[in-house]
DNA sequence: GAGACGTGGCC
DNA sequence: TGGCCAAGTCT
């Protein structure tokens, strides 16, 4: 299904955004580019609420790219804190060094640019590119692909995974000018977060609700395959993060027994253990003690 | 492309 | 209570 750019649209949303955005200091006007990537990172997966505090803390520690670069990866974890998937610190870390070494300290503000680092995909370079350089282009997470799933094409939920369809909606839904196409972008995302949300949606308060083809259908219940339901408990992911959750709140290297208490099966202790090795995440000293990467 | 990868809050 | 969900990326 094609949509034309459609002020249509865009000003309802636009509109909407100006009266109800929440004041979110990586959208403040002093928030830098590095800010704003950093924040991007830590919202992968993860509620606002749970960012605001860790996203404070590692601005004022690391203000800029060189100085998170300068410390080892192992306080990027352990400063990553309980936010959950500590790849993505490590990731972070990584992406702060290729700053340095080859934007000269300076976020890189072209798409192709962000995403040639690491741990950053499609979703946070277009992001970052929008939000810190009012870029134009087809910012589609979880909130906009749902978003424009129900007020587009009629359905309660996207696909399982993102088609180029979706892709191409976006695209040609993209106001002409950057700054509003990168204003258009968060406050689709923001309408996804706060009205379009996954359960129990506030169609009261949408500002296109007249324009919903999922309203005009009567609002049907998705009929797609079965969402994927993700279990934890028993889990390696589980073992994984109690493992890290020592290590995080130690003062230096534990010995082995000290990861051994968290998880009592030692298969899957050993299994997870050494996970988080190759990943990165702890490192085995000579003297057969393990901490956090150095 | 399916599955791995943390954590916690909500209904 | 427990499944679902939260600004995804990587392999």
């Amino acid at each position: 299904m094609q949509i034309p750019n459609s002020p249509a649209y865009h000003d309802p949303i636009l509109a909407w955004y100006e009266a109800n955005a929440r004041d979110l200091p990586w959208r403040a006007p002093d928030a830098t580019p590095w800010g704003v990537l950093v924040s991007e990172i830590m919202l992968q997966q993860t509620p606002v609420a749970r960012v605001l505090p860790v996203w404070r803390e590692w601005l004022e520690r690391w203000p800029e790219p060189a100085a998170l670069a300068a410390e080892p990866s192992g306080e990027a974890v352990r400063a990553w804190g309980r936010l959950g998937y500590p790849r993505r610190a490590l990731r972070l870390h990584a992406s702060a060094a290729a700053i340095v070494e080859r934007h000269g300290g300076e976020v890189p503000s072209s798409h192709d640019d962000l995403l040639a680092l690491p741990g950053i995909g499609a979703y946070t370079a277009a992001a970052v590119a929008s939000f810190a350089f009012r870029g134009r282009h087809a910012v589609l997470d979880t909130n906009v692909r749902r978003v424009l799933a129900r007020l587009v094409s009629a359905e309660e939920y996207p696909p399982r995974s993102q088609t180029r369809a979706e892709v191409r909606l976006a695209e040609s839904l993209l106001p002409l000018d950057p700054p509003t196409a990168a204003r258009w972008s968060v406050a689709v995302m923001e309408l996804g977060a706060l009205v379009c949300t996954a359960r129990s949606p506030r169609c009261v308060d949408c500002p296109v609700l007249a324009r919903c083809a999922w309203q005009r259908a009567g609002r049907p219940a998705y009929d797609g395959p079965p969402r994927k339901g993700q279990t934890y408990a028993g889990t390696d992911r589980q073992c994984r993060g109690r493992i890290l959750e020592v290590l995080r709140n130690a003062e230096g290297p534990v010995r082995k027994p000290e990861l051994d208490v968290v998880w009592s099966e030692p298969v899957q202790r050993e299994r997870a253990l050494d996970a988080l090795i190759a990943d990165g995440l702890v490192d085995p000293l000579d003297d057969g003690r393990y901490a956090l990467p150095g």
